[in-house]
DNA sequence: ATAATATATGCTTATTATAACATATGTCAG
DNA sequence: CTGACATATGTTATAATAAGCATATATTAT
């Protein structure tokens, strides 16, 4: 795998409002003004976070009507998450000493 | 999990030179110095990353008399990039189109 | 105790990423 | 066709991050 393609994948999770974009899309479909309201986030920020998550294929969309409803790619965020818990829950210790 | 837990793991696997010290110990256990070499980074960059690669649990270290090995926590790492491997597979049409 | 080698850390600068404004585009209702 | 609502995009100021210098600490040999 190339070293763009990491970068790609881990600079799209490594930020705050896309993770929780990624967490809220976790309990169903949504459409940008939801997302919007519901994370109190401006709708260009949740624009700009979506698309970048729909470039590399955590989420898909669907047009219906003026809505975009987008959805997550369970295939790849589900394990991924799974996997981020079992770490955690084995270093949280040292984890938990810090923010670096 | 909670969002700062997020934050560190992904924020310390998005690097460049963080991945390319998780690579190339995968090979197997190196110390400061044979990483500083064979990916020609400063010392001090290596360590500082390493530092974080520590603290995180992604990596381990072995002291023996004045080297430091560090060792990969391939628990978490190879499923992680099997993961990757995975998604980019299925995805690479549209991250290809683009770095963003 | 001193020198030499290996590694770590504090700090500053340069790079990169993010958020939000302003605005554009798209879709539907009347 | 116009207005209203939904979403997207270009741009930029700000904030987060990284790299490397200078230096500190640790270990071993003499």
């Amino acid at each position: 795998m190339s070293e763009k393609a990491y970068k790609i994948f881990f600079g799209t999770l490594n930020n705050k409002n896309r993770l929780k974009i990624i967490n809220l899309l976790r309990k169903g479909t949504k459409c940008v003004h939801d997302i919007s309201a519901e994370l109190k986030f401006n709708q260009t920020t949740v624009s700009h976070n979506l698309k970048r998550l729909l470039h590399c294929g955590f989420v898909f969309v669907e047009n219906k009507g003026k809505h975009r409803y987008y959805s997550l790619n369970k295939k790849t965020i589900k394990p991924l998450m799974g996997l981020i818990d079992r770490h955690m829950h084995h270093f949280c210790e040292k984890i938990a000493k810090g923010e670096r």
